[in-house]
DNA sequence: GGTTAACTTGACTGCTTGGTCAAGTACCGG
DNA sequence: CCGGTACTTGACCAAGCAGTCAAGTTAACC
């Protein structure tokens, strides 16, 4: 149950919040003590317990809060946008920008995906960002924009190139995110187009 | 420096190998303990440390050994074609295929990736891959076949799309291997052809 | 100023872990 | 058959963890 907090209350709550979201992404989930999160504050362990129940309580609010703000990010760059694949290509743009302010929120989201306590939260929120995409892609289609194929499978294949290029020229490369938008951009709507007929003789062995 | 082994004792330490991935793929890498794993094996927990000086070492030694896998699947599956972008893929293919028979090396790389100690590690490995397939691209761009472009990047946006479709549509949704590859296969050759152009007005939102 | 509840401290507890090691067993070569 | 080395056991240790809680502090309301 909801307990009332008071304006000091909160604040410390989201230091909490923000401080261990940040160590979580450094050092790990497993690796970061709830000592070390309170040691890090200069606060006492009781303060921690006084707002959650657990260390695994805080990082499942964590990664849900996590995902709300950049599905909110998304929603508010593709509104008011007319055509399907300009509304595609504006939702990667923003969950570009948003991953590059929020690097920390995007090393959780890897970890939380293969831990099998947390790939649940993980997938829901993708399931929930692909069908946002599958209904634009399912848009380009009907416009013969879009090449035919799975809305869903497609929505996953951008989320794939995303994240990759996101972590490849973004954080380790330290590129332009918009460049990096570009890249991805580019080479999702050039997938979305599709590539009709096997190219290689022996595509599908025999199992 | 390397023990001289019986067969004996070659036999065991795979065993200790290999039913450590697959505990580590199941539960997760910290969750597991070394404890776990020699109990579910029915030994002592100095036959463990009698192979490897502790667990990380053990946890890094499985990863090269699927990267080496993977790569080797990979090189073999392109040998002798001489079209660059049937070699592309091929390569996806098989490293598709060769992921979905090893499902708990591919979970491993995921966790490895989000911490710290291992990222390195799985980022040489990827470098590798995409420097493989880096020399496809380059190849197909040189027949005016692919777009322009960053060869490593367009690598790394294969490698997501592969890895994304991989884990939603293969192991969370149990579909056909071929039917996933296709899927990939598709996208990504579309990707490579690129799309010419920004769609979508305001894309480059100023900073 | 007094009362009350929110907030805070940090010692403490029970538990688990990674890793060690003395002693025992198995196997192989001479 | 024996000696030597590889392999094995599992109790033990030091360290650290998540979580608890009695007692103290702060701030707000009357």
């Amino acid at each position: 149950m909801q307990r009332r907090l008071t304006k000091r209350g909160i604040e410390r709550r989201d230091q909490l919040v923000e401080f261990a979201a940040h160590r979580f992404a450094e050092n790990g989930y497993h690796p970061t003590s709830v000592t070390e999160i309170v040691s890090g504050l200069g606060v006492g362990k009781g303060v921690f317990y006084w707002y959650f129940t657990s260390k695994e309580e805080l990082f499942v609010e964590i990664l849900r809060g996590a995902q709300r703000g950049l599905r909110r990010t998304q929603e508010k760059a593709i509104t008011g946008e007319g055509d399907p694949v300009a509304r595609i290509e504006l939702g990667i743009r923003a969950s570009i920008r948003w991953l590059a302010e929020n690097r920390d929120y995007f090393t959780l989201f890897q970890f939380a995906s293969s831990e099998e306590r947390f790939a649940p939260l993980l997938r829901l929120g993708e399931d929930v960002a692909v069908a946002d995409a599958a209904r634009h892609i399912r848009a380009g289609m009907d416009a013969g924009r879009i090449d035919e194929g799975d809305p869903a499978a497609l929505g996953h294949a951008i989320l794939g190139v995303t994240n990759q290029l996101v972590r490849i020229l973004l954080f380790e490369k330290g590129e332009d995110p918009n460049r990096v938008a570009d890249a991805a951009v580019r080479f999702c709507l050039g997938g979305l187009r599709g590539f009709s007929g096997v190219i290689a003789a022996g595509a599908h062995s025999p199992a």
